[in-house]
RNA sequence: GGGCCUGUAGCUCAAUUGGUUAGAGCAGAGCGCUCAUAACGCUUUGGUUGGGGGUUCGAGUCCCUCCGGGCCUACCA
């Protein structure tokens, strides 16, 4: 049995997220860690809401709340839509906890003693009628190369020329609009991630069997230019985890906070410990899985998420980690995602285009988005969600592939033998060679997720349920009664058997619907089979079974069309 | 501008990393079955692998070039 560390990227906190987030780290995450638990491996998945930064206080402002208000609500909110996806996070914890804030402080406390920790003075845009300092993209104004009048800070969208806030003509703030803006000096460290560019090097070369995604972002980082940049870790926010060394004062930070990316990764780890201290236990049980002097050498741990954070996550965590001087776990395996577009353009929160998660549940069951999703995951390229796709994937595989097995085993054997595992019968090539294509194509389902190879799974096991058809089909059961109920009930017997084993094989990916199906069987046993002739005999002639409710419904083109509609423009 | 990724059948994707005649699913066509959610099975149509050039006995795969799509470019997260 082997141990395994899993994080998913933790979903910022400003809104409902919707489902391009959803299939590019959390999604494929659990899928990981409901099937490593299957297997038999003891498993702590984690994740959280990441709660700091501007866009946090923002939203706040917008929704009129405090922003601690604000977070606690909308940290509930994604916990609930968490839990209406079925992701089965050990923790679902918050970087705003107080075991995040003192690990933070206790990071960068050790970084300063390493001396990784830099003090830089730099000048910002502070704007009055906002009454804070501002983003470089926070700020908008007219582009001095092309003109542009709604140039930002940090770069023109329209020539795409590379700004400073300072370069732009009538700036203004993009938050209120307001002109009343001014420089000021102000004191922020910097982590000194430069220092440790060999040390991040040579890790990353290390890592042969990472998603070229992973490592070719991670290179280009550390090449780029000059190499990697030092990166400043601290903000003039109120909201977030106040500057300390340890649980020192730091002299000249009064009044700042970690930036968003330097306590975010670290509450992965706290996470943990928030999930010890819920029960009250001891912190040698979170340690054993993040301290490799404390029990978590054999751990395997692995990240997951969209491409757009690779960098902090090959470079700058690693950094805060290796820096520290302590032994902290690292992690050992980075799937990275590309993004799933909405109908032709991007999903975006903050347009709100697109399906959100709220949304979706309310239209369908969690597996039929879970199924979809993780069939059609972004993994060598960016990936599109079409309602017509979607349409035509979920009734073929989910309603007619495997619904439709089911109810055509139950509902034939009802009528023939009752609502019980018939008896008589034996099996013969037919069965034999089943059995071959089922283990042939088991091993490969087993191979493609250990690998992480989400889609090639996703196909492996949809062939695994056809060959339940393909055998149906060919050994015609129907026929045979007429002739040799006995051998029927053979077929009959094996192909409920199938059910069962279809339930354990698909769990990770549609978990509701393969509860559904084993109660249905009247069965809890869901070992994963080693041997799948054993496997196929476990529910015995006689044992008593119910004939389940339509598993999967099909969308009709009524709704296809109704729901097209509706998500074709903004959220309210 | 620079860097990276990507382009394979109408659609969504494979192709053991340079090795027979480029494969699946969906959609389309035909046949079969009648247990089943008008479901299932079998057969089948469909590709100058974005264009061009090169290396090689051999290129979807490597090199050059052009075209298209996407991402990143460090103060959004």
């Amino acid at each position: 049995m082997a141990r395994v560390l899993i994080t998913s990227a933790i979903p910022y906190i400003n809104g409902i997220k919707h489902l391009g987030n959803l299939v590019g780290s959390q999604l494929p995450a659990d899928l990981y860690a409901r099937y490593m638990r299957q297997r038999g491996h003891e498993v702590l998945f984690l994740c959280a809401t990441d709660e700091h930064g501007t866009p946090a206080e923002l939203a706040a402002a917008k929704a009129g709340k405090p922003v601690a208000e604000f977070c606690a609500e909308m940290h509930a909110v994604q916990a609930k839509l968490g839990e209406g996806f079925r992701l089965s996070f050990d923790h679902f914890g918050r970087s705003s906890s107080p075991q995040n804030h003192a690990l933070t402080q206790h990071f960068a406390g050790k970084l300063a003693e390493a001396g990784l920790i830099e003090e830089v003075s730099e000048r910002q845009v502070y704007s009055h009628a906002d009454g804070r300092f501002l983003p470089d993209r926070y700020i908008e104004g007219t582009c001095p190369n092309c003109g542009y009048d709604k140039a930002r800070g940090d770069q023109c969208e329209n020539c795409t020329k590379q700004l400073d806030p300072t370069d732009l003509i009538e700036p203004r703030s993009a938050i209120s609009g307001s002109t009343d803006l001014e420089v000021r000096e102000t004191k922020h460290l910097y982590l000194r991630q430069s220092q440790i560019r060999d040390r991040l090097r040579d890790w990353i070369d290390g890592q042969s069997d990472w998603p070229i995604l992973t490592t070719s972002i991670a290179r280009k980082w550390l090449d780029d230019g000059d190499g990697l940049r030092d990166r400043g870790i601290t903000r003039d926010l109120d909201w977030g985890v106040p500057v300390k060394k340890g649980t020192q004062d730091w002299p000249g930070m009064e009044g700042k906070v970690f930036y968003v990316w330097f306590d975010a990764p670290i509450e992965y780890i706290a996470s943990a410990k928030e999930w010890t201290d819920a029960d009250g236990r001891p912190d040698a049980d979170w340690e054993r899985w993040w301290r490799t002097d404390k029990g978590a050498e054999d751990v395997r741990y692995v990240q997951f998420m969209g491409k757009d954070n690779v960098p902090f996550h090959t470079l700058s965590f690693p950094a805060t980690i290796m820096g520290s001087g302590e032994p902290w776990k690292l992690v050992d395996y980075i799937k990275s995602f590309n993004y799933l577009n909405y109908d032709g353009g991007q999903f975006s929160t903050s347009q709100g285009r697109g399906v959100f998660q709220d949304q979706a549940l309310e239209i369908l069951p969690a597996d039929y988005w879970r199924w979809w999703l993780l069939s059609h995951a972004p993994e060598s390229s960016d990936s599109e969600f079409t309602w017509e796709n979607f349409q035509a994937g979920v009734n073929k595989d989910l309603a007619d592939v495997l619904g439709n097995f089911v109810s055509r085993v139950t509902k034939f054997c009802r009528s023939k033998f009752g609502e019980v595992v018939p008896e008589g019968g034996t099996t013969g090539p037919a069965e034999e060679a089943l059995v071959a294509e089922l283990t042939r194509r088991l091993a490969a389902y087993q191979d493609h997720m250990e690998a992480i190879e989400i889609r090639k799974a996703a196909a492996e096991l949809r062939a695994i349920w056809v060959a339940g058809n393909e055998y149906l089909q060919s050994a015609a059961p129907w026929t045979l009664f007429k002739t040799d109920p006995e051998a029927a009930a053979a077929v009959v017997r094996l192909s409920l058997n199938l059910i069962r084993l279809y339930a354990v094989l698909s769990r990770p990916f549609i978990p509701d619907a393969a509860q559904e199906l084993m109660r249905a069987m009247n069965c809890d046993d869901w070992t994963w089979p080693e041997d799948i002739g054993a496997a196929l005999t476990t529910l015995p002639a006689g044992h008593a079974f119910t004939v389940p409710d339509v598993t999967f419904r099909k969308i009709t083109d009524d709704e296809r069309e109704e729901w097209k509609a509706r998500f074709s423009g903004t959220r309210d």
